[in-house]
DNA sequence: TGGACATATAAATAATTTTAGATATATTTA
DNA sequence: TAAATATATCTAAAATTATTTATATGTCCA
């Protein structure tokens, strides 16, 4: 980032900016950055908002507020070819939103955490 | 999507699938679906996922729970260019997560909604 | 054991998002 | 009114993500 000093420059010479410092300044604003609003814990939750980005994702996710379903049956909820729907699913399934069991030549898939789910719900965000 | 029905007619020949009629439990897997997680709801939420689906825009909206702060501060805070800064805020905005207000020759950020991202701060989400 | 089936994985393509750069507009200040 | 600055908008390039197609794996059953 080039011309930050001088960007700060400008910015502290207004009365909207107080530091007394064009340095300073742009520290503090680093420091509440890094203190409020850090890297890492952003990165890890937008996995999750990512996993639910999707239609279809969001879809999944509320039938299975109802019940496990097998693979083949939400293909056929959600017309969806099976590749596809395995694909999404295992989106699901790395965000930690849900689970996969095998049962004999069916795989079941269910909420990892339904209080999580529930709450969204309450929210109306699903 | 093709054979649809010759599935359904396996899925149903198993004991794992209750129904009589191959047809009539495909109706009844569309049908809860459509009762359970229909579309509409989900296009519309999930626009609200994908705004915040973006480390960034995570950020961007922590931030926000701090203090209103202005476009240029942001860019500080985050090390943004500031038309990709503007594009990103542009999306949580449309989300009606964030406002925007001009002020004099700067534009300052709020969030729209404080409650729903205390909410999700809550959560564990944010 | 072999064949049918449910699902996973890989590779290729298509679609969507993000980022960067250039330019335009509006406000403040002198 | 002119200069400086903050921000928006448009466009093109780059990167990500979704979808499709092809192939592989593992389970069940005759």
């Amino acid at each position: 980032m080039k011309n930050v000093n001088q960007r700060l420059k400008r910015l502290t010479e207004t009365d909207l900016c107080q530091a007394e410092v064009a340095d300073e300044y742009r520290k503090e604003l680093l420091q509440l950055a890094d203190d409020a609003a850090d890297a890492e814990t952003a990165k890890k939750n937008s996995k999750f908002f990512k996993a639910l980005s999707d239609e279809k994702r969001l879809r999944i996710t509320k039938l299975l507020t109802v019940k496990e379903m097998c693979i083949c049956e939400l293909m056929i909820c959600l017309d969806m070819t099976q590749p596809n729907l395995s694909h999404h699913i295992q989106i699901l399934e790395n965000a930690g939103i849900v689970n996969r069991t095998k049962k004999g030549k069916w795989v079941y898939c269910s909420l990892a955490d339904r209080k999580q789910v529930e709450n969204l719900i309450k929210l109306n965000l699903l």
